[in-house]
DNA sequence: GAATAAATCAATCACTTGTTTGAAATTAAG
DNA sequence: CTTAATTTCAAACAAGTGATTGATTTATTC
């Protein structure tokens, strides 16, 4: 039987990654949390930085997967609203912080906000089918926009919440279940910039 | 004659801040971009942690008076637009990176973004001063919103900000003079997003 | 069950971190 | 000039970092 500890090591890293980020995470915490020695890092994924990193990757695979999937069941009939809640599904839904896909979002977005190598590094990759799906059908609803702005809004969005995530605001979304008024407040204002007057 | 030495390492670590952020900011990094021994910062800053608070206090007391100044000396028939290019004017400003509002607004969203300690510590008591001028004049425009949502609404943008400085956008937004666009699309953004209809 | 491969472990490596020391250099005061 | 206070400096410190070694244990294969 093969060994378990790699899975071990990267569900301690997924771990370590949502309550302190990337920077000060360290060797020997991941290995404790996991109950493995300090040598089983190199020796099952050659360095540190090579576990963290595919830790970010499988995330962003499993999250953009879930995103694109969920994006194309769409009825072709379906509202902005209904787009929007689809898109940013793992915040808004009220199943809490146990909800894997939550957990993954939030552990993308603060990699994004403090731009850690193990993420960026992944990004471009996996921001691509996401987007392949998602630019076409927002622009379906926001005529208004040329592609340069819908794209910068698009943009506006993620970064925006990347923001969020990081903020109180964030954490009540994070904790979910007991605050549906937060979701209708974030989702409002989504709506807003996004369907507001265009620039040029 | 007194030493020039502080002064020269606090302007040492705001330019490091700027281009790293704090984690990963090391001891001798700073005394060496500004040409000091390493035990210069312990003797007169007490510790390496002291010297980035009080470079992140700094900065936020000088970002928030200019910002609160400006806001008091609009007139009482100015536009929304106005109000939001007078209170996020460092970001806005075609000036450039030279500009030294424009930096410190930088570090201070980076610091944000990332959580940075030294930051956080420093937050409430320079937020509050900008609030206690921003959220009311804010509220004259946006009649349509309850407190609460004007409130959570406030928070998205400035959360929005912290998300956008550190993408793509934001760096543009950053180099500001050849991207009077930039700005154009970002303003048009930000407005929709408050004059959007209220969720509650 | 013996031989082989895979996995775990304690110990140690070289390196970096922030901080401290005590002597040397510089500046200010009497 | 002489003394005293301030500031600088090279050197070392203890603690932490990621990585590696070689022996030991565990699992697999024939």
């Amino acid at each position: 039987m093969s060994s378990e500890t790699p899975e071990r090591l990267k569900q301690a890293v997924e771990e370590l990654l949502l309550s302190k980020g990337e920077a000060g995470l360290t060797l020997r915490e991941i290995t404790e949390a996991a109950g493995a020695n300090v040598a089983a890092v190199a020796y099952h994924f050659k360095s540190k930085d090579k576990l963290v990193s595919l830790v970010f990757g499988e995330a962003l695979d499993e999250v953009t997967n879930l995103q694109t999937n969920r994006v194309k069941a769409l009825p072709s009939d379906h509202t902005l609203r209904d787009l929007i809640e689809v898109w940013l599904h793992p915040l808004l839904s009220s199943s809490g912080p146990d909800d894997r896909e939550a957990k993954l979002w939030l552990i993308i977005q603060r990699g994004a906000a403090e731009k850690a190598p193990g993420l960026v590094s992944n990004m471009m990759r996996a921001a691509h089918p996401v987007e392949q799906t998602l630019l076409p059908l927002l622009a379906r609803h926001l005529k208004h926009l040329s592609k340069d702005e819908l794209i910068f809004r698009h943009n506006a969005v993620l970064g925006g919440l990347a923001g969020l995530v990081s903020s109180p605001i964030g954490m009540s979304l994070a904790n979910g279940s007991e605050n549906p008024k937060a979701k209708e407040l974030l989702i409002a204002w989504i709506l807003g910039g996004l369907e507001g007057p265009a620039a040029l």
